[in-house]
DNA sequence: TTAATTTGTTAGTCTAATCTAACTTTATTA
DNA sequence: TAATAAAGTTAGATTAGACTAACAAATTAA
């Protein structure tokens, strides 16, 4: 039986590893929001529990039976946050921290009932992949706006912030996963960017734009 | 903030005063299959939190506090199996388990939807009454199947026992909430009892009528 | 009304998950 | 390369929630 506590460190362990190569209890650590030698004692316990490769001063790294532990709850939290607002209408703002509840739950049959009504769907409200039932996670190479150059269009397919204060601040602006928009203008000086969608012109700062993920079109 | 823990003590707690004036150590720890020191303990803490009234010896009563919170779990309780056999379209046996984790996420905005999807709904997939918003439980008088009487027509209105086995039991005799039937005769020797619904004729011992609640048409 | 049974409490132990303080190892920088 | 800083570990404490064993109170039966 894997802990609600376990599940979290798992999932953080996958998402970390998916854009660094070796962990770091340091890195788990900030991610998690938990002292570093609380995360040094789990990590002791995942490697006799066979989730993780585990020494001394080394790097983290999951093994095949953690890794698939893993994405079974990331499984959980995309499934959930797409069926949050499909089918419940709650804004793609509030679902992360729902569903940071819900991925805990122990029921294959809920799921599974998700899975079905939504379809199977592919990709989360923020335009994140679902892994599959059988633990296959398709990453698709993913574009910031901020590398974008004048002229081009693109669609937005995702971002890399999904705290509600950021995805409202998107809301304000218009922006969400689907919205087509053209950059119009690169200030050189503060690398800040012009775009239209639609009726609206938005000026982003490469903050934002860092944080904004989009597709050539 | 409540714990998981502590909202299952509590609404079990809620549960056994339903039916009893004032609930023993004892009561509860066997609802929650717990042992009997560990429930003091808990009962001395839930004394200085202000939800029970308890002194050594004597029986435990819910204060004020303790019952709006027990009532909230209820209600997140029973609004959810109503979601998820409702929406969902999972069986009536299955969903108090689900249910028995979902109660505990923490999101107003999360069960106000559920509310609102389902209407406002009055009564649970088990024909239990949803306690409302503000906290208003209103407990319909039950009625015992094995308290009919030859030739009365009853409508199923719910039961006395959630578990899923018993419902799995009902599914395979077509019983479930709404269905009406006649009482076509009782055995006086063993008081099993044999209904008329629709088109069939089903034969229950005293046990399982005693478990089934219906109303006079 | 005494004895037996049931119910309840106390005291002490355990595990999971967290923390802080102190120390050690590794990496960086002067 | 030696000093400093950053990252990581060890040791020990804490809290929540569970347990068992032993004892005490209350209830029931003889
Ligand atoms: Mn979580
Ligand atoms: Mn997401
Ligand atoms: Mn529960
Ligand atoms: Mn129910």
């Amino acid at each position: 039986m894997i802990t609600f506590t376990e599940e979290n460190y798992l999932k953080n362990l996958l998402l970390l590893s998916m854009e660094h190569e070796g962990v770091s209890v340091l890195m788990l650590s900030k991610k998690l929001g938990i002292k570093m030698p609380t995360v040094t004692s789990m990590m002791k316990k995942f490697a006799v529990k066979g989730f993780v490769n585990f020494s001394p001063y080394k790097q983290i790294t999951l093994t095949a039976s953690g890794k698939s532990e893993a994405l079974l709850v990331l499984r959980k939290h995309r499934l959930t946050e797409t069926f949050l607002t499909r089918v419940m209408g709650i804004g793609w703002e509030e679902v992360h921290s729902i569903a940071e509840q819900i991925e805990h739950i122990q029921s294959p049959l809920f799921f599974g009932k998700m899975d079905e009504m939504l379809h199977y769907p592919e990709t989360d409200p923020h335009g994140e992949p679902i892994p599959t039932k059988e633990g296959v996670l398709i990453q698709q190479p993913k574009m910031r706006l901020s590398a974008c150059r004048v002229g081009e269009t693109v669609r937005l397919t995702g971002v890399n912030d999904s705290s509600k204060e950021f995805l409202t601040f998107l809301n304000s602006k218009g922006l969400k996963p689907g919205v087509r928009g053209k950059i119009e203008h690169v200030e050189p000086y503060d690398s800040s960017l012009t775009i239209i969608c639609g009726d609206r012109k938005e000026v982003l700062s490469k903050t934002i734009a860092d944080k904004v993920l989009v597709e050539l079109m």
